[in-house]
DNA sequence: AGCACGCCGACT
DNA sequence: GTCGGCGTGCTC
C-alpha cells in the first residue's frame, strides 16, 4: 500500500503557508516518520520540507515522490510539531516562522550539525570479488575491521577518491550520517555551596520544592522586592530538580545575562549549564545545542528564545522579572515567552515559577483568583531598606515661578551628592515622542473619552486622534480641565538633561547612556565600568540604566519626568510607570549610605507614582485591575492588533477597512476598534494603521480569523500593504 | 520566496 | 525576425 506524506515546505512565504502532499517511495515507507527533514521537488526545483503526518490516503490527486531524506533521525520532535502548531494558531503566523523560531538554521541546513557522514560497507561487500582492483580491496578490508570511516580518514589511510568513487558506484559502499561522539569537557570545579536561605526564603523554598516534588504542571509567582534573594531560590529549586532526575530552563532578560550571571549559574552546576541568547551564534550555538541534546547540560539558562531549548523531561521552568517586555518577540512568530512556557510545563508537568519585584497584571491577577500560587517576600536579604521617594509637583514648580526642567529639591539633592562625592542616576524615558499634549498648570491630558489612553497629536491635520479607536478632536486652546493657557507638547530627552547639567555644573564629569551612545555592547561596558569605578559623578540615561545594574556608590536617583511613561498612549502606560519607578528606585540604597529617589511628575497624586513611591504593590494592583475590568482590557480580554503599512496612504486604508469589514461579518464576541491611524503613523516612509480586536474568547475564532488572512494575501497584489498581526501585543504605538 | 510563462519594445 | 523587460500566478 502506498503511503503519503504531509510535507511543510522550508520557504517564507504567505502563498505556501499550507501542508504539501508527497508520496513516499514504497522503499522507505517504513522509515519516514513525523519531524523528518526530507528533500522532495517543489515547481522547477528542488527544496527542503519537513515531514508534519504520514498518511495512508492522498487527499490530492497530483502527487510527486520525496527525492531523499537528510537524517534518518527525525529532526523535530513530537512537541516540537505540536508546539509548531501551537504557536501557529495562537499568534498568527506561518508555520514556517515559528519552526525557524525553534531551530536553529544550522540545523535546517543538513540535518544536525553533530553529525558526520560515514562511509559503510554495504552487507553483501565482499573483498573476493575485487581480485584486479587491490586498492578498493584494501579499502573494504579497513572498513570492516575498523567500523565506518569518514572520507577523509580513508584518504588519510591511502584510499584515494577515486577509489572511494568507484566503490560507491559499485553498490559496495555507501554514505550514511552518524552522531559523532562529543568529547565531553571535564569540568572538575567543584561546585559552589548553596547559601542559608532567611526564613522568608526558605519559607518560598519549600513551596516550590513540594510543587517540584508533586508532577503536575503548576505555576508560581514569586513576589519579591528587589534583592531579596529569588535567585538563590531559583538555583536550589533547579538543584532539587536535577536530585530527581529532570532537567530546568531558566529566562532572564537579554540585558541581565552578563558573564557574572552566567558565572554564578555555572559556579553552582559545573558543566550542567547549557547558555542561549541571540549574541550565542555559529559553532558555539551548536556546541550548547549539542550539551542539551546529548544530556550533558541539564539546565538550561538564556533569554526569551531559549523557551524552546530541546530538554526533555522539564522539571522546572523559571522566568526571571517575568513582567519584562523583551519576553514578548515583535516579529514573528509575535510569541510570549511565558505563554509558551506555560504550554510547556503543561506538557512536561513541570512548575513554571514566575518571579518580579512588579509583577504583571497578567501573572498577578492569575495569583488573585487562585490559578496561580502566590509567594511573597518583602525584606531584602541584606539589612539595607528600600529608598524613601520623594515625588515632586512639577506643577507647584511652575506656579513657584522656577521653570528649569530640574526642581528645587533634585538640584538640592544634586549638590549633597557632588559634595559628599557620591554618585547620581538620571533617568529619562526615551519613548517619550509620542507627542502629547500636556497642560503645565494643572497637568491635564487629553484622553479618548472611551479607550482612556492618550490622545496622539497629528501635525499634519493639527487634530489629536486616539491610535486605538480612530476617535478625533481639535487641540483645546485652554485647558478644559483649569482653563490655563499653558498647553502644550511635552517633551525631554536624554540630550536635553545632558545639555542642562552642562550648564549647571561644567566641571562635573558625566555619562549619557542611551541607544545613541551605546551602539556597540562594548561601549555600554565601557560607561559601565567607567561609572562604577567612580570616574564619573552622573549617569544620565534610558531603560538601560534602570535595570540591573549595581551601583553601591549611588545615592540618588532622580526620575527627571515620569509623565513620558505615564502618558504613553498604550493601556499599559500606568503599568509600564509603576515598574519604572520601582525599578529606578531599587538602583540606589544598595550601599551604606542608603540612598534617596526623587520622582518629578505633573500628576503627583496619580496612583501608579503614589503607589510606586509608598513600594506599595498592592495599591496599585487594586486600583489598575478595576480600571481594566471596567475598560475590559487584559486579563479580562484578549487583544489582536492587525496592522497594514504601505507606502500609499490609501492602500493602506483600503486594506484595512477591507479586512475590518470582513471580521466584522464574523459576529465576534467582543469589539472592533478602528481602522485607526497608529501613533506612530508614519516610520520610514510606510504608513500604519491598525484595527484592533478585543474581546473576552477569541481563540475559538482564531480558524476563521486565519481564513480571512489568507484571503487578504491572496488579494495582496490589489494592495501592496504588509499585514502584521500580533495576539496579545505588549506595546500598542 | 523563486521561477516559469507570457506578452510588448529595440537590437544582431 | 528574436532577445529580454518584469507583471502574474503556481508550486503536492
Amino acid at each position: 500500500m502506498n503511503r503519503y506524506a504531509e510535507i511543510l515546505i522550508d520557504m517564507i512565504s504567505n502563498a505556501v503557508d499550507r501542508p504539501f502532499h508527497y508520496r513516499i517511495f514504497p522503499e522507505f515507507s517504513n522509515s519516514i516518520k513525523p519531524g523528518m527533514q526530507v528533500t522532495v521537488p517543489f515547481g522547477s526545483r528542488s527544496c527542503q520540507g519537513y515531514v508534519l503526518r504520514v498518511l495512508d490516503h492522498t487527499p490530492v490527486e497530483k502527487l510527486r515522490d520525496i527525492t531523499a531524506v537528510v537524517d534518518p533521525e527525525p529532526l523535530l520532535t513530537a512537541e516540537q510539531l505540536a508546539l509548531i502548531h501551537w504557536l501557529a494558531m495562537r499568534y498568527y503566523c506561518r508555520k514556517i516562522d515559528a519552526l525557524h523560531a525553534l531551530l536553529p538554521a544550522s540545523f535546517r541546513r543538513g540535518g544536525s550539525p553533530f553529525k558526520v557522514e560515514v562511509l559503510e560497507l554495504v552487507h553483501q561487500a565482499c573483498e573476493a570479488n575485487l581480485n584486479r582492483a587491490p586498492v578498493q580491496q584494501k579499502a573494504v578490508r579497513l572498513l570492516k575491521e575498523k567500523g565506518p570511516l569518514q572520507r577523509r580518514e580513508l584518504i588519510r589511510l591511502g584510499i584515494s577518491a577515486a577509489v572511494i568513487c568507484s566503490l560507491e558506484k559499485k553498490n559496495l559502499i555507501r554514505k550514511n550520517r552518524v552522531l559523532s561522539i562529543p568529547q565531553r569537557r571535564t569540568t572538575e570545579k567543584k561546585p559552589t555551596t548553596p547559601r542559608l536561605l532567611s526564613e522568608a526564603q526558605a519559607e518560598c523554598f519549600n513551596r516550590v520544592c513540594r510543587a517540584i516534588d508533586n508532577p503536575q504542571p503548576q505555576r508560581i509567582l514569586l513576589h519579591g522586592i528587589t534583592a531579596s534573594g529569588k535567585t538563590e531560590i531559583y538555583l536550589q529549586g533547579i538543584a532539587r530538580c536535577l536530585e530527581l532526575g529532570k532537567t530546568a530552563l531558566i529566562l532572564v532578560p537579554e540585558i541581565s545575562l552578563t558573564p557574572q550571571m552566567i558565572e554564578h549559574f555555572e559556579g553552582r552546576f559545573p558543566g550542567r549549564v547549557a547558555v542561549l541568547h541571540s549574541r550565542i551564534r555559529g559553532a558555539e550555538k551548536n556546541r550548547q545545542w549539542q550539551m542539551i541534546l546529548s544530556g550533558e547540560a541539564r539546565v538550561v539558562l538564556g533569554a526569551r528564545s531559549a523557551i524552546f531549548a530541546p530538554l526533555n523531561d522539564i522539571g522546572l521552568i523559571v522566568i526571571d522579572e517575568e513582567h519584562e517586555t523583551t519576553y514578548k518577540q515583535e516579529e514573528a512568530p509575535r510569541y510570549h515567552a511565558r505563554d509558551v512556557a506555560w504550554w510547556r510545563a503543561r506538557r512536561h508537568r513541570a512548575v513554571l515559577l514566575l518571579g518580579s519585584a512588579t509583577p504583571s497584571l497578567e501573572s498577578y491577577y492569575q495569583a488573585s483568583i487562585g490559578n496561580t500560587q502566590l509567594l511573597s517576600m518583602k525584606e531584602r536579604v541584606t539589612p539595607t531598606q528600600l529608598p524613601p521617594v520623594t515625588v515632586v509637583d512639577m506643577r507647584r514648580e511652575l506656579k513657584e515661578g522656577h521653570r528649569h526642567i530640574f526642581s528645587r529639591v533634585l538640584l538640592r539633592e544634586l549638590e549633597g551628592v557632588l559634595e559628599r562625592d557620591e554618585q547620581a542616576l538620571l533617568f529619562i524615558n526615551r519613548r517619550g515622542f509620542a507627542g502629547f499634549v500636556l497642560c503645565r498648570e494643572c497637568g491635564f491630558v487629553v484622553r479618548c473619552p472611551s479607550c482612556d489612553v492618550s490622545m496622539t497629536l497629528h501635525l499634519d491635520s493639527g487634530t489629536m486622534r486616539c491610535h486605538y479607536c480612530g476617535h478625533e478632536q481639535e487641540v483645546p486652546q485652554t485647558c478644559p480641565q483649569c482653563g490655563g493657557h499653558k498647553i502644550r507638547y511635552f517633551s525631554a530627552g536624554t540630550q536635553r538633561v545632558e545639555e542642562e547639567m552642562k550648564k549647571l555644573y561644567p566641571d562635573v564629569s558625566l555619562i549619557r547612556m542611551d541607544s545613541d551612545t551605546t551602539g556597540s555592547r562594548n561601549a555600554h561596558n565601557y560607561f559601565y565600568r567607567h561609572f562604577r569605578e567612580g570616574k564619573a559623578s552622573i549617569l544620565i540615561g534610558t531603560q538601560m540604566i534602570a535595570k540591573g545594574l549595581d551601583f553601591p556608590n549611588v545615592t540618588l536617583v532622580g526620575v527627571v519626568a515620569a509623565d513620558t511613561a505615564l502618558n504613553l498612549p498604550d493601556f499599559r502606560a500606568p503599568e509600564r510607570t509603576f515598574q519604572l519607578i520601582t525599578q529606578v528606585a531599587g538602583r540606589t540604597a544598595r550601599g551604606p549610605r542608603g540612598g534617596k529617589v526623587i520622582v518629578q511628575t505633573y500628576h503627583p497624586s496619580h496612583y501608579s507614582i503614589r503607589a510606586a513611591a509608598a513600594h506599595d504593590y498592592n495599591a496599585f494592583f487594586e486600583e489598575e485591575i478595576e480600571k481594566r475590568r471596567m475598560l475590559g482590557y487584559p486579563p479580562f480580554a484578549d487583544m489582536i492588533r492587525f496592522l497594514f503599512s504601505g507606502e500609499e496612504e490609501e492602500t493602506v486604508m483600503a486594506a484595512a477597512a477591507w479586512f475590518t469589514e470582513q471580521l466584522s461579518l464574523l459576529g465576534l464576541p467582543g469589539e472592533l476598534l478602528g481602522p485607526a491611524p497608529a501613533s506612530l503613523y508614519r516610520i520610514k516612509g510606510f504608513y500604519r494603521i491598525q484595527t484592533i480586536l478585543r474581546g473576552d474568547n477569541l481563540v475559538p475564532y482564531a480558524p476563521r480569523i486565519r481564513k480571512i488572512m489568507q484571503e487578504y494575501h491572496s488579494r495582496k497584489p490589489v494592495w501592496p500593504v504588509r499585514l502584521a498581526v500580533d495576539f496579545n501585543p505588549q506595546v500598542v504605538l
